[in-house]
DNA sequence: TCGATCGGAGTGAATGTTCACTCCGTTTTT
DNA sequence: AAAAACGGAGTGAACATTCACTCCGATCGA
């Protein structure tokens, strides 16, 4: 069982799947070798420690995500479609994709995360950023700080989609559109 | 310094600043010591472990928020009085002690927490279950999953106040008023 | 009143455990 | 056969917890 280019994907995997279930500290790494089928130090063989293999983590499922998140995306549609394309879109993969959701929960908390997140909303990248911008511009969505506003999206997503992981309400196409629409009507003017 | 009664009270303060400055993992038994002026032994002469320290803090601090939330709370006044009150006076209470706030948020990220977070949100002491149910039955409320309802108000909450404390959107009486109306517009019918 | 004795709060060096990471012998590939 | 990849016992640092001891105010006997 050796001798496999796909080792490091074991070891990314076994990474996301510990730490998504037992959090950065019930993931050692002697654990995550384990799962893998892989040596403890074949690990530093891929990366040069563990803050590293954990910012790689973030790095290719953030990129997974992204791509997800922007098919179909109409940069030049109505305010509101593309909002509701964008959440909806979000909320369908973090639902489909339990672990990655628990993941990136974590890494936001952490130390490196927290910067990582600054980076990303405000950087002009972020097609959210656009949206509220022109929507602020056309009247049709609060004049609040973009930030804000990112707070009364993104918020309650993490809530909601926190309950439905941990069985307490479980969530479906009907009750996701609700959330939305209940998210709509915050930022809405 | 010895023979005092207060060690226990020194030894909380350590923990809570501690815990909330650099996280769970960041805060072990030799730095509450040092912090709180005491002898590493000392912590287990008021507590058990390390554990039941973290458990008696946040029933402490959870008790003293739960007073001032509730000063002067109209059990009987309009739904929407009622709800900016509880909003007004939440925002109010962790804007004022951040340290408690980001304790708050560690604890029940954490296993245990998360078990106290259900418990608390699903009893009927909790004011914002009457609130939400009344309103639910009077029309003025959505009508959606109670849970799903404390996402779209505390989601937004956690959030703002988050980035206000880590100095990225400095909150004031102006805009915490506009998130509380943002969170009712979410919720209204 | 004062010296002797006692109880228990307070202490921190020592202990056992858990980790991230290294080092070098072994196995696989070329 | 040489090089590259691999494995996992070993290493040292960090941690929670313990326990044999200190010290001081209180109590007691004279």
């Amino acid at each position: 069982m050796s001798r496999q280019a796909d080792k490091r994907t074991a070891i990314l995997r076994a990474t996301l799947k510990l730490i998504a279930e037992h959090g950065f500290h019930g993931a050692p790494t002697s654990m995550i070798a384990e799962r893998a089928g892989v040596g403890v130090g074949t690990i530093y063989r891929y990366f040069r420690d563990k803050e590293e293999l954990i910012h790689t983590l973030y790095e290719e499922l953030e990129a997974r995500h992204r791509a997800f998140v922007m098919q179909g995306y109409e940069e030049n549609g109505p305010i509101r479609d593309r909002f509701y394309h964008l959440c909806r879109n979000i909320y369908r993969y973090l639902l489909a994709n339990p672990l990655e959701f628990r993941f990136l929960e974590q890494y936001f908390d952490s130390p490196y995360g927290v910067a990582k997140m600054r980076q990303k909303l405000e950087s002009a990248g972020e097609p959210f950023h656009a949206l509220l911008k022109e929507g602020k511009q056309q009247g049709i969505v609060k004049d609040l700080p973009t930030l804000l506003l990112f707070g009364l999206i993104f918020g309650p997503m993490i809530n909601v989609i926190k309950d439905h992981d941990s069985g307490l309400l479980p969530l479906n196409d009907v009750l996701v559109d609700q959330v939305i629409r209940a998210t709509w009507d915050a930022i809405q003017r």
